[in-house]
DNA sequence: CGGTTCCTTGACACAGGTCAATGATTGTGG
DNA sequence: CCACAATCATTGACCTGTGTCAAGGAACCG
């Protein structure tokens, strides 16, 4: 109970699932969103191209990757769910997804479905620019991802990625420093626009002089501020 | 007069400048809503990241780029926005641009006040979903660049940037396989991930196999089909 | 018509892709 | 709980595409 509520309160939704908590700082319409619960096992698609979207997606657990629907050969990340954070925003207007969802490991999420969201918005004007909001967000990020990949070599690709997961997770209370990749090498060299052996190579370099340590799916930070130099290639 | 009904009609703000037009099909509210026009000078901004937005912008003539505003240095072009086209929309929720909008060549504009556009939002639903149907095509441009960028190489990069420019010209009713590129070759590169050398490269190789003719600034199509065969990388 | 900017082309270097071999990790069934 | 298989990760050697640097040519502008 307390658990779910505190998951809640740092989830993407909370806004849309409490808006009158939000409001009032009451908890008494806390219940008053039906949200559906799903579990999504490794590899299982959340939906996929081309699918009806039913709902608003979030993920609780795990990690989700978003795929751009049109790639069917070498898929193409469109990006990486973590814990708190939503799916389905590029999806808002059509009635028909334009990305497939997978699962990267077993994952749990919430789903609100869209009538209940298109509701809150007619119904409150904050939560409608709340979605606005995050829309633009997922736009923001997605842009930020094209220039890092457009004028970034690989080394500082790599060490953007992990300050960016750093940052992600540690934005959820989780250790600072710290973070278990959900995900293959071969999934983030799909994300970077690089090849699997290459995110080897990076992470192996950025561990040699330091900055990292990897064992296995484990990444730990020892130098946030020296990895920031070299994402941004001031420390050539 | 009949020129500005014209332009308009083929505008991407059609349904928000004239919504009573849309829904009844007369033109009688055609003037209800108040536009400005200006005029923005080669190299000249529109706006700038971190000026407040005051309108929601659609290019009439001329090319307006439109760069990310964190990188400084080499600038990152997110889009080249084409007669017809919108700016803004990566804006909508923050009260404060999070892009530059510069003049590729001397360009007019149309300005609707984002106020008159968030009532007409409040006023017809149509017009709300509209208006995040238009966010949302935005961010899936750019994935589709991301994509590109990510997985195709030079030549197919620039193929697919002669097809893409002229699809959408010739939704202007433009004559179908020949446009005017109002950007140098740098900026192209910096839209694509390249090299200006790079783009000069693979112009010259295009038109050596017969596909495309350039002359300065002006491309003609010359063959659409195996364009697209290159670009999707079929006829390596 | 001369100066400036932009474009094209060549020679060369290097980052990262490709191919291949080995080692680590995870999962499964006895 | 162990052993085996399957997948995943690492590392090396080599090769290709594109960046870099430089020189000349075309287009534009006053």
């Amino acid at each position: 109970m307390s658990e779910a509520r505190h998951d809640c309160a740092m989830c993407g939704l909370h806004r849309i699932c409490f808006p009158a908590h939000v409001a009032s700082g009451s908890d008494r319409n806390a219940n008053a969103v039906r949200i559906r619960r799903t579990r999504v096992a490794y590899g299982n698609a959340l939906y996929r191209a081309g699918d009806r979207i039913e709902s608003l997606y979030m993920v609780r657990s795990g990690c989700i990757k978003e795929l751009d629907g049109a790639d069917t050969d070498h898929d193409s990340i469109a990006n990486f769910c973590l814990p708190g954070e939503l799916l389905t925003l590029q999806s808002a207007g059509p009635a028909c997804s334009r990305t497939t969802c997978l699962a990267v490991e077993a994952s749990f999420i919430c789903a609100v479905p869209w009538h209940i969201v298109e509701e809150a918005c007619a119904a409150a004007p904050d939560v409608a620019s709340e979605l606005i909001n995050l829309i633009v967000k997922s736009g923001v990020a997605t842009r930020e991802l094209l220039t890092m990949i457009r004028s970034k070599e690989a080394l500082q690709r790599v060490a953007g990625f992990c300050l960016n997961m750093c940052a992600r997770v540690q934005w959820r209370g989780h250790p600072a420093r710290e973070f278990r990749l959900g995900m293959s090498r071969e999934e983030i060299a799909q994300y970077l626009g690089l090849r699997s052996e290459t995110i080897s190579r990076c992470f192996s370099e950025l561990a040699r002089r330091g900055l990292i340590s990897v064992r296995a799916r484990r990444v730990q930070v020892l130098a946030p501020g020296e990895l920031r130099t070299v994402f941004l290639g001031e420390g050539l």
